[in-house]
Parts: structure tokens; C-alpha cells; sequence
DNA sequence: GCTCAAGATCGACGGACATCGATGCAGCAT
DNA sequence: ATGCTGCATCGATGTCCGTCGATCTTGAGC
């Protein structure tokens, strides 16, 4: 035989109003969430941002050899971010001989801007 | 008297056609891509961006204790996640009593929306 | 005063990241 | 074949990040 043990009702509040109105829910999906912060996350260095916004000004496709001497890093750290953007689906590259060329893949980023726009 | 020595020019290019167009560069200013970078960098965690669209689309301040049970983390690591939008001047907070109001700062999204609107 | 609750901070841990030099690997030229 | 060139990959290093339990701080209620 037992008691009926009453645990603590954790209901203890402050005598005024509630601390807010009943309860909030986040209405982005957790996948969408994920691949949205997975887009914010490979644009989170300023070199890579600079990079996406080079290869979207320039239309077409921008060859490495271009881009190295834009950024003040030595040429493995260059293409460590381009693998990070390529990763993350934002750019895609093509080799052509000797040179690879970087490109943005359209709408890669729709997803993210799309999110932030609806202010 | 020494022979005026002639470096190695580095214009050794295959014959073809050279590997692009003149020169890019970029016209973000650096110091707009590190805002920019950091503010994507805050938003790279699926967590934070949840939260962030939990208080946006929550018009007015919301408390720290609704915003706990909507995911699955220990407190303390989302208090963590509370900061980082802090110090990155997306979320802003106001203590009432017992409780701490989080709400974003308006507009502190905009350089990084306006970046990728123009797509 | 004391006790409890909400939230921030601290300390530690494991994993990820940015950076670089060295090396590997194709492809062009001689 | 030999050598050079553009780019990717590897290994190492130092830093930052996400997570949690423990602790601190502030304020409300008794």
C-alpha cells in the first residue's frame, strides 16, 4: 500500500500575470531547419561569402587561378572553402584541362533567402 | 655590375584560349562580408534558426521558459544559443522579475537578406 | 531571515573548423 | 620521358563550437 505522493507540482509562479501568452511553436520544420542553417553555415566565413557573391556577379564560370590572388590565403585554404561551398550544394565546378571552373548553382540558396525575406 | 636576371615571368599558359576573362574581383567590401559572414554564421545551427523564426513569427517578446521545452537540449545549452544571437545583435532580451524576454532586433537580418534577395 | 525558481555563467569534454606546408595527381609543353 | 603547372588532398596545429552538469545570481514568496 502506498500514498498517492504528491511530486512537486512545478506551478509555483509569481502572483502577478504568467510569464507569457500559453505556448509558441516553431512552425519551420526541423529538416528545413536543418538544411537552412546547413546554407548559413557555409556562407559563415567571409571568404566564402565573398566567393558566392564573385562567382554570382560573374555570370559564368570562374576559373581557381582567377580567385586565388583575390583572397590574401594560400592556395589549399582556397580550395578547402571551395569544397565547403560544393558541399553544402552551393557551387559546382567543372574541369576543363589544366583549370577548374567554379560555378553557383541556381537556387541553391532560394531556400535561406527565401526564409529571410518574409520579414 | 650584375645582369639584370630575369625571374621566371609566370606566363607559361597553355595555347588554347587563357583560362578566363581578365580579372574579378569582388565587390562586397570585406568589411560588409565579415557582417554579413557573421550573421550567417549565427544563424548555422538549425537550433538558432529556429529560434530565431520562433521569435519572429511570435510578434512580441517571448519568455525563456517557452522557449525550453520546444526543444531538446539541456538549458543551459540553450542559453548558450540565446547569447550567440545576442552578440551577434539578431535577438535582443529584457529581464521582468524571474523571467528573461527574448524578441529580434529589427532589421538586423537586413544586410544578409538584401544580399541574397538580389539573386 | 530562509527557500525555491528562472536564467546566466563556468568548466570540461569531444568534435569540428581554418590555416598552412608538403605532397599527390593530371594535363600541357618541350 | 621529363619537367612544369593548376588544383586537390593529406597531416598537423591551434582555435572555436555544441553540449552538459554544476554552480552562481537575482528575485519572489514564505
Amino acid at each position: 500500500m502506498s500514498v498517492d505522493l504528491e511530486l512537486t507540482p512545478k506551478t509555483k509562479r509569481p502572483k502577478g500575470e504568467p510569464c507569457c501568452e500559453p505556448i509558441v511553436y516553431p512552425d519551420v520544420e526541423r529538416a528545413d531547419a536543418i538544411r537552412m542553417a546547413q546554407l548559413a553555415k557555409a556562407l559563415g566565413d567571409p571568404i566564402r561569402l565573398q566567393l558566392v557573391d564573385v562567382l554570382r556577379k560573374h555570370a559564368g564560370k570562374v576559373c581557381v587561378c582567377e580567385l586565388v590572388p583575390l583572397f590574401d590565403i594560400a592556395q589549399p585554404t582556397l580550395s578547402h572553402h571551395l569544397k565547403k561551398l560544393r558541399d553544402a550544394g552551393i557551387v559546382d565546378s567543372e574541369r576543363r584541362g589544366l583549370w577548374a571552373y567554379y560555378y553557383v548553382v541556381p537556387e541553391a540558396l532560394a531556400p535561406l533567402a527565401g526564409w529571410l525575406g518574409d520579414a
